[in-house]
DNA sequence: CCTACATCCTGTAGTAACTACAGGAGCAAT
DNA sequence: ATTGCTCCTGTAGTTACTACAGGATGTAGG
């Protein structure tokens, strides 16, 4: 007759752990959790989370996803993709040539709010000046798309 | 005896016509109000919010200080100090040259993940490649802070 | 064994800065 | 009188989390 026996395997681990691996915010997780974005994962006899390897995989890929930019919705499609193999590099190409021309026009358009703001500020005689060249820019018309 | 007559000021108007006189939406603009941005307007015998050309001064001021950059909390400051005259011109200045300051460390990062994004980006061999560096590089170790 | 203290749980609300309705009323022109 | 535009209020949705509150459990020291 069989017994029940716990089986505890090496590499699991709660929440706190799978943070500290990931830099994911515990809250975070909760919240990746509640979106569906990583799966929901069985629970220890304490009712606690319990995750393993296969969790901090994911969960870097989405991190690394988000420094990178990429919105929870190319994330998503991401991890489809990562999941359905290289089949689908071409697509995963023209994500990320998308999110590129995305970020170059993000870069242009601060660059052009540097230099009107640059040009502004540089007019600035100190405090105390009788007319401020910040507010004046300000009440103007608009000089910029 | 005075007869009780209706003075339509030339330069009121409705809330459409701020929107366009201004690029707000409508609905902003009713945000804006809700949130103290903007003064509560008079209303009409209709019941309708009734503007004239100051607030249209009002409004491009902030929408072009948000257009700049600046959040809620620093335009609600700009609109302080602009407010109360050219005296506070240092501590516009110190706002704008902190706000440059932001400006410039975004496009550095935007900057680090062109690179890094275009780099990767340029490994990829087209449709149905064997492999896919940009899962692969997501998959790997974080390469940049 | 008891007591801290850390870690976990659920659930809700807050953040920035709007945007998008739903559902209804008024006004202008045909 | 009937379109159709503009306006009204009020509420909910968006993005991507972050921050509690209030409670249960686990761990280590004495």
């Amino acid at each position: 007759m069989a017994k029940t026996i716990t089986i505890t395997r090496a590499a699991e681990f709660a929440i706190g752990e799978l943070s500290r691996q990931t830099g994911v915010l515990i809250e975070t997780i909760r919240y990746y959790e509640r979106i569906g974005f990583v799966p929901i994962p069985p629970r220890g006899s304490n009712g606690r989370r319990t995750y393993d390897a296969g969790d901090v995989k994911r969960l870097r890929f989405i991190k690394r996803s988000r420094d990178m930019g990429f919105s929870q919705d190319e994330v998503r499609t991401l991890l489809r993709l990562a999941d359905g193999g290289a089949t689908s590099c071409g697509e995963v190409q023209t994500m990320a040539e998308v999110h590129l021309r995305d970020i170059r026009a993000k870069i242009s358009d601060l660059k052009k709010l540097e230099n009107v703001l640059a040009e502004t500020v540089s007019h600035c005689t100190g405090p105390g000046a009788p007319a401020c060249p910040v507010l004046d820019v300000l009440s103007e018309e608009p000089k910029f798309a």
